[in-house]
DNA sequence: CGCCGGCATTGATCTATATCAAGATCGAAA
DNA sequence: TTTCGATCTTGATATAGATCAATGCCGGCG
């Protein structure tokens, strides 16, 4: 049950057997049905949840009711919680499954757990950070700067498998477009390609 | 010199005689006058720059040419090298002085030695990286549901302080419009307030 | 003091993308 | 297999914001 987590994490720093238990003993399983919503339960904060199969979204609702997603999560991907996201914004925060799925969550207490007790998880997380900071910082400027198809380009070229597994709805959401216009995007591509 | 990094750490966690040695040590000072650019000097990998006194800012050049603000940053902030930025991304990043600075640089090395030796710095480190992952989130959201009004709005609420201190052609940059279309949205909003 | 060069303003167009409105197509459930 | 809802496509029109082009303004430098 844990063995994608493990083979994840043992792409970053070596896990022992100890390490591989405590690992286990905070994290906590959830199985999740296409279309389902991967609630805050109880009240402990939560860091994020690894996909160990399937794939989930997370998205916003704005305040005019428009739904925007933020990020998509295949396979071995981390979802963020919305942990530290102003709570005075009035925008709806939601994760749910695109298709079955399986979680495994980590609370804070978990976390912290896991940052004192297993060398090599400190640093690789500190480093997931960073890649991910990155990437946001690309995407704003991106998103600013890029015209429809380009996003959309840039899109396909770096998240290929992504692509394939998302409806073209969901996609123009990420991108920020209507679906219209990726339509009309894609056409205009079929016939020059 | 070290006032200003002392005082701001402070806020966060308590500091030791010793762990102002251990700072002072690690960290290098640098003045900047207006325009002047804070290169990377020599192949130390950087991480990022602490304003002292001044006002900073980042920004990238795409390749249509045109530049795009990343980030303000006033006395108080850091800014962020683009350390970890996809070296494959012809854009050119650039950080340069608003008005005469003064700034204290934190290389690689340095990080990981208060990281290690000065207590709460690695906590408070990662809380910082947390509440800017989540600032970048709403920034992208930002840009991809609200008009350049709303984005405005946004900002002036936000950072009412950097408002008054930058030219507007460089935040028309940073909100990803043009100067002619803030200096519209200004005129509107003046008459009906 | 006066001049010049960047900055802001204003106006006239142009264009990418949204919005509105039907169809067409696909897929899952009965 | 049929059907119904969701998704995708296509077309017509509207609009926010870009672009192009002057003009005005102000502050620093000679």
């Amino acid at each position: 049950m844990y063995e994608p987590l493990f083979a994840y994490l043992e792409q970053r720093f070596p896990l022992s057997d100890d390490d591989k238990a405590e690992i286990a003993a905070v994290v906590t399983h959830r199985t999740l049905k296409k279309g389902e919503f991967l609630l805050r339960e109880g009240d402990a904060a939560r860091v994020g949840a690894f996909v160990a199969k399937g794939f989930l979204r997370s998205y916003v609702i704005d305040n005019k009711g428009k739904e925007h997603i933020i990020q998509f999560a295949p396979e071995n991907w981390w979802v963020s919680d919305k942990s530290g996201m102003n709570p005075d914004t009035t925008a709806s925060f939601f994760i749910d499954a695109i298709e079955d799925s399986e979680v495994l969550l980590m609370d804070l207490t978990g976390h912290l757990t896991l940052m004192d007790k297993v060398p090599g998880y400190a640093k690789s997380f500190q480093a997931g950070i960073q890649k991910r900071a990155t990437a946001k910082d690309t995407r704003i400027i991106n998103s600013l700067t890029a015209t429809a198809e380009e996003r959309y380009d840039d899109f396909i070229k770096t998240y290929p498998s992504i692509t394939a597994r998302v409806p073209q709805h969901m996609l123009a959401s990420y991108l920020g477009i209507t679906p219209e216009t990726l339509s009309r995007i894609r056409k205009l591509q079929s016939r020059k390609r």
